[in-house]
DNA sequence: GGCCTAATTCAACATGTGTTGAGCGCAGGA
DNA sequence: TCCTGCGCTCAACACATGTTGAATTAGGCC
């Protein structure tokens, strides 16, 4: 054991008030956010990420009310705005739209190494608001409004779930499973060999 | 039954065998596979498993030895066999592989509606176990055997790791998170959609 | 400096978990 | 028919979880 972030062996905590700005809330955020990326909802224990963070277990009651509202805070809300995303990656050239998705996907995400995304695949199961939430966020939030800003046919919806299954898959290989040389390889790598099939996918024949 | 005054409404469980020929056992391997699906390993209980089954949660311990080997017995082991499979695939024209390797991959998951996936899937953070399960089949087992007899170049491995990213993506679209129109369309709408991915990715140009 | 409020720890509770041992009763052979 | 053994239920245990209330201390305002 001994793999928290707690160092000395006697950390002499004494009650009341805590000297110093410590900022309680803080600290239990980012630990939440590891915890929960690394164990799933089910599996984090609110005692654990305490634990992470140096400071008690009721102060997660305290500062938000219940392991529920954390998990909401920390993993549920994320770490860029989709929208503008979207509107930045509908501007350039049409042609080569599905390396700009992926290139987006992979940086946005590798700058917290994927652990919200690894955080919400691993509570799929607990949280059936979290499978809501996955399927609302990819279909309609993210890839159904690029697609139906092109099709106009009833191919629409297929068109994006073709997509997201693409990058789900990808996220799962890269950010969850850590298949290798998936999860080490580089953007671009990347972007190259997957881009053209989101670009058929949103563009191309599909029957 | 019960035309006397008092009446029972629980079933009225003796103690003892029960009588006729019940396959406690087979009833409890059915069971835990529909509640490992639903619910992944954590989220399962052996207590609604054995609800389900109409038995004593003891029962788990007497026929299996504990939760751990129930899950191993009714989850881990697979409803087909890959390596047959695999030669099956390899047999026809090279040309259409991806399309064959879908279609394999959607019939034989569909058969069982993808319980056994899903079960995997959602029990992936609580299971180191099964992660690597996870990565040794569809990397080791399954593509990287597909993929390392077409190319002996370094890309085989990249290669695999692709394909399994988009099998891994469809399984989770259509029998995780139950996509719509993914988790609904017939098989070989599918195929076409995909096959071609698969494809280039076997054989195509990836960089 | 003294007081009030907020921040923090501690101990405890209620609940749900997997597992165990004891005892009961039907099945099948003698 | 009796007897042994296996299938089965029941009650309980030991433990871990999320949550709560009381107790205690420090910060900030007058």
């Amino acid at each position: 054991m001994g793999h928290d972030g707690t160092v000395t062996a006697e950390p002499e905590r004494r009650r009341g008030r805590r000297p110093g700005g410590a900022d309680t809330r803080a600290a239990l955020l980012t630990a939440a956010r590891a915890v929960f990326t690394e164990s799933g909802y089910d599996g984090a224990t609110v005692r654990a990420i305490a634990r992470r963070a140096g400071v008690d277990p009721a102060m997660v009651n305290h500062w938000f009310g219940g392991k529920e509202a954390l998990f909401a805070e920390a993993v549920l809300h994320l770490p860029f705005n989709p929208k503008a995303l979207i509107a930045e990656i509908l501007k350039g050239d049409r042609e080569v739209l599905g390396e700009r998705i992926i290139r987006t996907f992979l940086t946005n995400w590798d700058a917290q190494d994927g652990g919200v995304f690894a955080a919400m695949i691993r509570s799929v199961s607990a949280h059936e608001q979290v499978a809501n939430a996955l399927r609302e966020f990819f279909v309609h939030q993210v890839f159904g409004q690029i697609v139906s800003a092109m099709h106009d046919d009833g191919s629409a919806l297929l068109r994006a779930n073709l997509v997201a299954s693409q990058m789900i898959g990808l996220g799962m290989v890269r950010y969850v499973a850590r298949f290798d040389p998936a999860s080490t390889a580089d953007v671009e790598t990347l972007v190259a060999a997957i881009g053209p099939t989101i670009q058929r996918y949103l563009t191309g024949p599909i029957g």
